[in-house]
DNA sequence: CATTTCACCTGGTGGC
DNA sequence: TGCCACCAGGTGAAAT
């Protein structure tokens, strides 16, 4: 489900319930896939520590944790990869648990934390940071809303892929999927088919400020609600409703009313007005 | 190395 | 109603 508008949505949420609470104990499920770190050594490495902080890197969220409240620098991590359909919720236990459930972790406040992935493409993994040769997380790439121009147009002048690919390159760009590579790229004007070292850098800047606004306003509409996905609070986002070209294919095109036309490139539904992207 | 394709999963939708 | 084909927000391994 989730890009960044929407993994920096669930990371707020979350934040805002659990920042400051204690983990009791963590349940896991038993399908292997799920996990990055076994699970039996990330229920161990949660037990017992304070969520110092929780935010989202890419698409990737963080848990930043200590031994005790007052740590001033958090000894280990946990990190959630939402896939394609996990969800992350706060719920309090009376809730019903939802079929698909991997992940429950009890917290001292008596709320509990529930990862939900029916299609299993999600990721859950526990980094030890006082461990040796355990490094912080990092993402691979660039951050979409604070890289500057230059940067930009370096991450994409030398490839020879089509713009589209690039931009869901996680390793150039951290955090930009389907709909919001379909949607800056209408917004930049830009078909996805082109080549990336053939833009010019005026259209990598158009570009990269399409990019930037779409994610922002995204992000203040709670992200984009396409089939399933929802906020740690189970709420619903908004910004499908203002989609340009995603899932448009054979509607109007809201600038000039030619019908959206979807082809496929990277694999990938791929949706683009042929007037006013060129 | 850069780029492209495909497998990994379940569930919802629309056609017949 | 039932069955089936097709589609889906992501990634990383394998192939080219």
């Amino acid at each position: 489900m989730p890009e960044l508008p929407e993994v920096e949505t669930v990371a707020r949420g979350v934040n805002r319930r659990v920042r400051g609470d204690r983990i009791v104990q963590a349940w896991f499920g038993k399908r292997p896939q799920t996990f990055k770190t076994p699970p039996s050594r990330q229920a161990k490495g949660l037990a017992g520590r304070t969520i110092l902080a929780v935010h989202r890197t890419g698409k990737h969220i963080v848990f930043e944790l200590g031994a005790e409240a007052s740590a001033a620098a958090p000894d280990a991590q946990w990190i959630v990869h939402l896939g394609m359909t996990g969800r992350l919720l706060v719920a309090t236990p009376d809730a019903p648990v939802a079929p698909h459930t991997h992940a429950r972790i009890d917290l001292a406040s008596g709320n509990e934390l529930r990862f939900v992935d029916p299609r299993r493409f999600g990721r859950l993994e526990f980094r030890n940071l006082r461990g040796k040769g355990d490094a912080a997380f990092e993402a691979p790439g660039a951050e979409p809303l604070t890289i500057g121009a230059v940067a930009f147009a370096e991450l994409f002048s030398q490839r020879k892929m089509p713009i589209k690919a690039a931009l869901l390159n996680q390793s150039l760009l951290a955090g930009v999927g389907n709909i919001y590579a379909d949607e800056s790229l209408f917004q930049a004007g830009i078909r996805p088919r082109r080549r990336s070292n053939r833009l010019n850098a005026a259209e990598l800047e158009r570009l990269r400020l399409a990019l930037r606004q779409i994610l922002l306003h995204a992000i203040r509409l709670g992200g984009s609600s396409v089939s399933d996905y929802v906020d740690a609070e189970g709420e619903s986002g908004f910004f499908q409703l203002e989609h340009c070209v995603y899932q448009r294919t054979g509607e109007p095109c809201r600038r000039c009313q030619t019908p959206i036309r979807r082809i496929e490139l990277a694999g990938r539904g791929t949706h683009y007005c042929p007037i006013c992207q060129r």
